[in-house]
DNA sequence: GCCGTTTTATTAACATGTTAAATATAAGAA
DNA sequence: TTCTTATATTTAACATGTTAATAAAACGGC
């Protein structure tokens, strides 16, 4: 007890929080561990989890651009735009020109898509609601908040 | 206001909620929120988040094995590979070898990864210790013990 | 000690994240 | 109109996420 170790770094002070108490990681575990209920049901009718999340708002919407997607499925727009080729080949999302925009691409459900979205949308309800009566709705409801606010005070750096 | 819209979906009470009231993508939100004050900083350190989160765990603990490392850090074992070889070929962690057990791989920080450890770990606090000033420290701990809660309620389901 | 099983790490293959650069169209100023 | 600038999407390049398969070492029963 009267020697401390030798190899330990010197400015303990510097060292960050251990990764329990970690932000940036504990919201990655949170993520996971939500995730890791959704995904064996995602992975079953073979959809990604953010394949889903563009399916679904398309379900929402009847025609959304791919800005407007991004920014709601919160997709980065490299990443959108191979998850919209995908969608396309597979026939699930179908793609229109903006006439009054020739920048603008317009996507759109198919049939295929449609009925995607009528059997897994069931099914991730279901499992959301699992989820939900497990927790407490208060609590979710409570983090929710607590998360939106993390998300939107980036301005004051 | 006679009509409903033909196109929309039949059965709304299968619909998901809003995106910013889906968990999954609140907890994506969040976290890009809290990254986006220290990526540049690790950008500029050539580092990228995940190899600075194996690199801090090796300041506070000697030598760890890869499993252990994938555990804290919470990166999956193929992941960790491709960054252990990588960090190992810029000198700035080193691969051992267990004497007791052949299949595992020990990790050491170098002198070049101290030296980074000493750079980043610093200006990791500071931006650290400034979302805490803003955000508060007790709506950091609340959410901590909320995302801590949801990360461990797993075995339910 | 032998053999089937389990555990640890790696590899493979594909999807997404991330940043920077390129492309095409639109919008606006001169 | 013409030129410049801004915006929307794509491409490129590299890092990581994700699942399945593989390889190697340890373990346990016999």
């Amino acid at each position: 007890m009267t020697d401390a170790p030798k190899n330990k770094l010197a400015q303990d002070a510097f060292l960050p929080r251990n990764t329990r108490r970690s932000l940036p990681i504990a919201l990655l575990r949170a993520r996971e561990a939500v995730m890791s209920h959704f995904r064996p049901m995602l992975s079953a009718h073979d959809i990604t989890e953010q394949q889903w999340r563009v399916i679904r708002l398309l379900a929402e919407q009847e025609t959304v651009d791919a800005s407007e997607m991004a920014d709601k499925a919160f997709i980065l727009a490299p990443s959108l735009t191979r998850i919209i080729r995908s969608l396309e080949e597979r026939g699930i999302i179908a793609k229109l020109k903006d006439e009054n925009d020739g920048r603008r691409v317009l996507l759109k459900i198919t049939p295929a898509g449609m009925a995607i979205i009528n059997e897994v949308a069931p099914e991730s309800r279901l499992i959301y609601d699992r989820l939900e009566k497990q927790f407490g709705r208060e609590k979710i409801d409570l983090l929710l908040d607590l998360l939106d606010e993390v998300s939107t005070f980036n301005e004051g750096a």
